[in-house]
DNA sequence: GAGTGGTCTAGACCACAAT
DNA sequence: TTGTGGTCTAGACCACTCG
């Protein structure tokens, strides 16, 4: 396959320190010329090493080398949020609520929390930023039951918060973890591009009656960021 | 963007229920004709929801929705392994050792591992299957004078158990999350469609003393398969 | 053999960046 | 204005599946 060829001449020029972290890449027409291909041929090699998180673009300007070193670290704690180690390394957190909306849940959404079709949610829609650029969305469903006189505010800083000061005590949570390339929407709040994958988690928190108390999706803008976990003791075998 | 309405189309349906489970959605022709477009344009829209994990197609055969519910469920136990307690479900999980060899490590990887470049390591790649299929693709680094007698054997069931009856202790753990599309070596072993991005996480693994007992990559089959993680009690704030 | 998706061509027009 | 990437066309040949 052609694409394939260039795809490993990008590679081992990228491996080989050739192309070196956010060095511009030979533009398309370029590579048209020199592999003698047609430009889609060569756009789907690239498309290919966007995705696979070696390559960015800039509308206008350019397809660069990533610099996985300037990636941002975000310490994930448990898996549940942020634990705002960032902040002492002088990155400025912060939060916008995009959405906070009374709905009825549709019926794939119902399913997930064990509720009837049509039954009322708050639907809350977050960004997390630091330094002002985007570093998770999070997408929330509160069961109206629980939740009567929540406002936007209650939401604005930490969810969880709320939640303990409602008088809930999360008991258990279970989390689904993929991989997905997001739909145009998210690209666009994450300011990623086009063929970049994102991690997504989705999770439900319990109480200990098995109550539902929050439906969440989250994905991670991995443009600049990376998600490191770190476990001790206690681990147990494969 | 035309390729945007016919993602829309395919989605709707898939939404309203008009396309089920497993069903075959038009052929990329027929829908070159029904929205009068180029194939190429249809292609994009087809490839675009197989990456957000709505679609996915059979060599010759076509394109068909994704049965979300027949995926097997993988209950991932601390992130660290298969607790297979699929296996209660009637499901036979098996191991293949791709590869087995002793490698000088590159530099890329030695930073990693905090070691030097052309230091000696086993190099181990497993699969690990469920029924036959392909559900982790595990990469796995040991130095060398950590592990100097190993066999293939050694890692054929559990490397973990492994570790431990050489003596060593698991004191923490660092884990990064990501979302890459796979190359094509990685989506031929997993057996998955082209356009499907992995969940993937890389891991390294201290003794107490800050020693690295190991470095690994590993790439999750999202095709069949979901990966959930049942956290209890102990959680702390966002 | 007919239909499907996989790869590829040789053009085209556009919005956007930089000069 | 020039060069970049984003979208799109109207063809083509191929390997694969299935009846």
């Amino acid at each position: 396959m052609k694409y394939i060829d260039i795809e490993n001449f990008i590679m081992s020029n990228i491996k080989n320190g050739i192309y070196k972290a956010d060095d511009q890449i030979p533009s398309e027409n370029q590579l048209v010329k020199k592999f003698e291909v047609s430009r889609m041929t060569v756009r789907k090699a690239i498309e290919n090493l966007v995705a696979r998180n070696y390559l960015y673009k800039i509308n206008g300007k350019g397809t660069y080398v990533i610099n996985k070193d300037e990636k941002t670290t975000i310490f994930l704690d448990e898996m549940i949020g942020f634990k705002n180690r960032t902040t002492k390394s002088g990155h400025v957190p912060s939060t916008t609520v995009l959405k906070f909306q009374k709905k009825k849940l549709n019926f794939l959404i119902a399913e997930k929390m064990r509720l009837e079709k049509n039954e009322e949610v708050f639907y809350v829609e977050r960004v997390r930023y630091l330094d002002g650029e985007p570093v998770v969305l999070e997408i929330t469903y509160l069961p109206y039951s629980l939740y009567e006189n929540i406002t936007e505010n209650d939401i604005k800083t930490s969810k969880y918060e709320y939640i303990k000061n409602k008088g809930f005590e999360i008991y258990s949570m279970e989390k689904e973890y993929s991989a997905i390339l997001p739909e145009k929407k998210i690209q666009d709040i994450l300011k990623i591009d086009s063929n970049m994958p994102v991690f997504k988690t989705e999770l439900i928190s319990f109480e200990k009656n098995g109550n539902i108390l929050e439906y969440t999706k989250l994905y991670y803008n991995q443009n600049k960021y990376k998600f490191i976990q770190v476990l001790k003791n206690n681990l147990k075998n494969s």
